[in-house]
DNA sequence: GAAATAGTGTCTTTAAGACAGTATGTG
DNA sequence: CACATACTGTCTTAAAGACACTATTTC
């Protein structure tokens, strides 16, 4: 429910046109958004390499300013079709950060989001773009204690990021964490049909910690998110799992 | 860790003296705060009559545009304190609210707070102020659903807000719930010493529904938050309960 | 048949809920 | 001393962890 364009009481039609709201020097708003994967067992996540000033060269979140006629969330999504190519995934508003001097140019405040999508997607559209690369965060802390992060590149070697970036990938990290142990937010991050390990593989790459086999698997069942598909997995090498799908794909 | 408003590589300094901020159309950016309090076993919020448009006479969270050179917990501590005299209580970053028509004025995009304060505290204060009233809850969900809340009068009746404002106050209640669960916040709707009877009431106010006695002591006292004070309290009419107070307000 | 992981059944451990019983203020 | 609530101890129930054992595929 949001307030609509209209007058509510007498003598505001009046008042709104005589608003005028040039009077006050204003901030630039702007969107980033985290694309959190999961790639080999890490969390990883997908930066652009900066090709202007400020921190030209450094690596940077898909960002862009928001539009004065679209909404916060609109404005994320189109940056991220725009800039990866990333399109209908998982995407939610994060944190707003908004330090004076987190921009060198001006005030900018960013609203950060985060996006997750299956590993898979990500590299069919990775072969498209040179201008995108893929990075493995390395998390300096445990459980949701949140805070800036590394993000390194396939020797190890730590990557310059611009503005506040760390922070934003930190708190897309906390923040997923979160909300695995009470929400099916896992399933983001797999292709439509999953197995119980490949599931487990990727709460443990989230909580950076193993997870007990057995009780993931009887929490997962009861859960009442995964449904059975009947079809198992083929050219494993050992005795194939079961493939499961998510329970409310259909409903929602 | 923040960006400094230095140059960072070759040629910046020169690209950051062209550069333009007035060349793009801005949106306005404000903040607004929840004040959430438990009173009478319900949780209850702080509002102010509107006294101009829009939504004149209508009740709104206090908020104000935020300052060129403020962070956006600078400018809600701000508000806080210029508008309902409150100071020094915990205060929390929520949500953006950022609809192209969540004010009929202009583009207004608001960064949503909560502040945590006991109610022994608000009274005080709500002496000092006529232009401020203390309001219940009606939360139409259950658990951390969300949505917006119903404010209501002494006698029930739902009162008419401004703006967002139902959406923000539901938002600060589904933050709340979600953090009583792994992190010991229940203490600031409380005095500094408080009874473990006191500390259920707040957790049983804020989730709407009640909790086992037995088994919240026992997670109470293993969770290390809590400690005792030797003192009990007195003039109760029944056995005194111990006086606890939580356990890392020195360490903060 | 060996290797490897899937899946089942059961015992142990831990946390939550239930409840009886004792403790200690005020009136 | 009655009342009301604080606090303690123990039994029951439910969930998580541990582990042995069987199942099924590929090589």
């Amino acid at each position: 429910m949001v307030a609509a364009r209209d007058p509510q009481s007498p003598g505001e039609a009046e008042f709104l046109a005589d608003y005028d709201p040039s009077q006050f020097e204003r901030p630039s708003v702007a969107v980033d958004v985290t694309l959190l994967t999961v790639r080999d067992g890490r969390l990883s996540t997908w930066l652009l390499q900066r090709k202007q000033h400020p921190h030209r060269g450094a690596w940077s979140l898909p960002g862009g300013f928001v539009g004065m006629d679209e909404s916060l969330l609109g404005a994320a999504k189109r940056v991220l079709e725009s800039k990866t190519g990333v399109v209908d995934v998982f995407l939610e508003q994060l944190f707003t950060f908004g330090h004076p001097a987190r921009d060198p140019r001006t005030r900018i405040i960013s609203v950060a989001h985060f996006a997750l999508v299956a590993i898979e997607e990500l590299e069919a559209l990775a072969a498209e773009r040179d201008d995108v690369e893929l990075f493995d965060l390395e998390i300096p802390w445990e459980g949701q204690t949140g805070g800036a992060v590394d993000v390194v590149d396939a020797a190890g070697r730590p990557q310059r990021l611009a503005f506040d970036h760390p922070e934003q990938i930190g708190m897309a990290v906390k923040r997923i964490r979160g909300k695995l142990a009470y929400s099916p937010i896992g399933f983001q991050l797999l292709p439509h049909t999953f197995t119980m390990r490949g599931l487990q593989a990727i709460h443990e790459a989230v909580l950076g910690q193993p997870i007990n086999k057995d009780s993931f698997r009887r929490r997962m069942l009861a859960s009442g998110d995964l449904q059975s598909t009947g079809e198992y997995e083929t050219q494993v090498g050992h005795r194939p799992a079961e493939l499961y799908e998510f329970a409310r794909r259909a409903a929602v």
